[in-house]
This record gives C-alpha cells, sequence and structure tokens, in this order.
DNA sequence: TCATGACACATGAATCTTCATGAGCTAACT
DNA sequence: AGTTAGCTCATGAAGATTCATGTGTCATGA
C-alpha cells in the first residue's frame, strides 16, 4: 500500500544522476512472472503514482498517513470514527488510533465524543488540521489532473468505475472451520 | 449500471454514520473528496484485490513481504542484487536487507557472491524457496484468473498495459523501454 | 598510484506498525 | 433484569521499517 504505502525519491531536486547502471530490475531474457501479474502492476502503479505526490508531502513536512487522514476527513462535518478512519486509509485500528495521537499531539484533529454511541470517537479536524488540508488538496487535485492528461486516450471515470467495483469486496469471509 | 448511486456500494460496511438519516439522497458531486480521487481509488484497489491473496498467504504461513521477494525471484538464474529486490518489491534497500535476513535463516534464499562485482550480493533461492514460491505460484494464477474473470468487459491486456505505462517513472527516474 | 566520487550492502537508533488483548458500551434474547 | 455476544477504541510488547550512516568496492582521471 500498500498500500501503499511509500516514499521514494531520494533524488527530488538534485537527481537524475542514476542513468541506470546496472540493471535495476530485469534478469535474463525471459520476462519474470511478476511482470504480468495483475496485482503486482496494480501495486507498482499505485506505489509509482503516489510517489509522485509524496514529493510534494515531503515538501511540507506531512507524512503520507497524516494526508490520507485529513483527506479522508475533508468534507465530514460531523466526524469520523477511528475504526471508519482506519478502513479508510487502508490500516488496522491500532495503527490509526497510534497516529491520531500523534495528529492531536500535533494539533491537527481531535477526538470528540459521539452523540449517540459512548464507545465510538469522532474525530475532527482543528483549524490547523483544516488549513494543511486546504492547501494539500490544491496540489492533489494538481496533480491529479496532470496524471490524467498524460494518458488522454483513456476514460478517467471508466477507469475510476473499474477501480471502485474492484475495490468492492466480494467475499469478505470469515469461515470459521466447520469441519 | 447503476452507475453513479454505486459510487457509494464501496462504502465499506463501516458506515461514517454520519450520514444522516434524513438526507437519503446526496448530491453525488458531494462524496468525500477522497471517493473521487484517482490515487486514492488505484490503492484502495490494490489493496483490496491483493488482501484477497493474502488469505492463501496466510494459510500458506508467509508474510507478504516474503511472498513478493519469491515472486520476484522466480525465473531468476543468475540471482538478483539486493537493492533490484527492494526496488521490485517497492521497499527501502536497508528493509530489504533485514527482509533478506530473515528470509536466510528461514532458508528460503541464500546470498551469494557476484562473479564480476564483489559490491553485489545476489540473491538466490533455496530448494526450499523453490518449493514455497512453486506452490504460490499457482494460487496467484488462478486468483488472478478468477479476478479478471469478474471484469469480463476489460481488456486484460490493455488494463496492465496502463498499469505498467503509470508505473514508468515520467519525470526524473527515467528508465529503459524493455520489450 | 592515488584521489575522488559513485555505488552496493549492512547496521543501529528511532519510529512506526501489528498482534493479542483489555476495558467499556450496546443490543438482543431469555 | 441478567446474560451473552459483538462492537469500539486503547494499550503494551514484539516486530518491521526507515533514516542516517558506515564499510568496502569500483571507475575515472590527475
Amino acid at each position: 500500500m500498500l498500500m501503499d504505502t511509500l516514499t521514494r525519491d531520494r533524488d527530488m531536486d538534485i537527481a537524475l544522476s542514476n542513468e541506470a547502471p546496472h540493471s535495476s530490475v530485469v534478469p535474463s531474457g525471459e520476462g519474470r512472472f511478476v511482470d504480468d501479474y495483475l496485482l503486482y502492476l496494480m501495486a507498482r502503479a499505485s506505489h509509482a503514482v503516489s510517489a509522485e505526490f509524496h514529493t510534494t508531502l515531503r515538501r511540507a513536512g506531512v507524512q503520507v498517513p497524516v494526508w490520507r487522514v485529513l483527506a479522508s476527513l475533508s468534507g465530514s462535518t460531523t466526524g469520523e470514527t477511528v475504526t471508519g478512519l482506519a478502513e479508510a486509509c487502508l490500516l488496522q485500528q491500532p495503527t490509526m488510533t497510534k497516529l491520531l495521537d500523534r495528529m492531536v499531539r500535533d494539533g491537527l484533529v481531535k477526538r470528540m465524543p459521539d452523540a449517540r454511541d459512548r464507545r465510538v470517537v469522532r474525530i475532527a479536524m482543528t483549524p490547523r488540521g483544516e488549513a494543511t488540508v486546504r492547501e494539500l488538496l490544491v496540489s492533489a487535485k494538481a496533480h491529479e489532473a496532470e496524471l490524467l492528461s498524460r494518458f488522454p486516450d483513456i476514460g478517467a471515470h471508466r477507469l475510476k468505475e473499474l477501480l471502485r467495483s474492484m475495490a468492492a469486496r466480494p467475499a469478505r469471509g470469515r469461515r470459521r472451520e466447520a469441519a
């Protein structure tokens, strides 16, 4: 995430030095399994395009998971739950709890009680969080537009629909061992 | 098909319960930012389909990064370099070094000297590693086929081409094109 | 030959993530 | 009610990843 999940670009500003001296990958003539494996290609593409934006995040001094939380919160008036955020950000719930600890410490979000269910903690942005995300959203939208412009012949809407349907889980099965 | 209203079928089962009960119909332009953000949709789709396969990995007692290394090694006769594997597996080089430590400890791979360059460590699978990956490859191919069969109207080849071109770095880190 | 710079991999401290579990709360059934 | 099951979030120990370096190797050119 993988999702996801990563910062590359040690060659942000200066860069260009490495003109593929060794084979970065590419072993022998025959293609590797992974080079035609859909799951790998998706992870790789996602990683690559995300890495482009992560450069912007670095410059803003915002960590990737922090950005994901802020982006997920943007537009929410009532706040999101911890578990909901974890799911949205592709993280485990305890990871999110601790990430939120840090974000609270940094003044980006605050915890609030839920009106109906006292188990639930609602996470809302502070003004500082809102200010941070506002700027980043501009960059994110610009980057997305630029990215899409690189692939003029694909329909963005159609692609997004496909991705959404792939993300919809088919059989979220907890199979208890029946045998 | 159901299209725009389906935009929220991915709404997981998490339910941002802030969906006010009275406004049951939301103007479709007013979803969360992330729900129409390409980078997020890619990460989410990648995460979801990978998670399906991770179930198989768990059953086999193989960690995700271990699988990635084995899959990347499969088919390589000369072995891969540590840096090459890190790149292939979307990890940092120190992470790969330590992951390989564990895999060596578990008898899945071995480190070998490079014939021409003594800086380089070549990673090759042990028989045990090969046996492990052989079984997993069968499952992976089956899963991929099943996954693709869920989306009959998309051309797999075309999709993969798109993903490959997205993964190719645009700006700085130019990379050779391979057949 | 000796600098110099780039490269490949390893290492340790700090950080982040995960696993397993705990405590509090809600709902449903008896 | 009382019981039970399931849910939400937090926590601590264990594990994994990253950042910043360190060590050794290679290549180039003075």
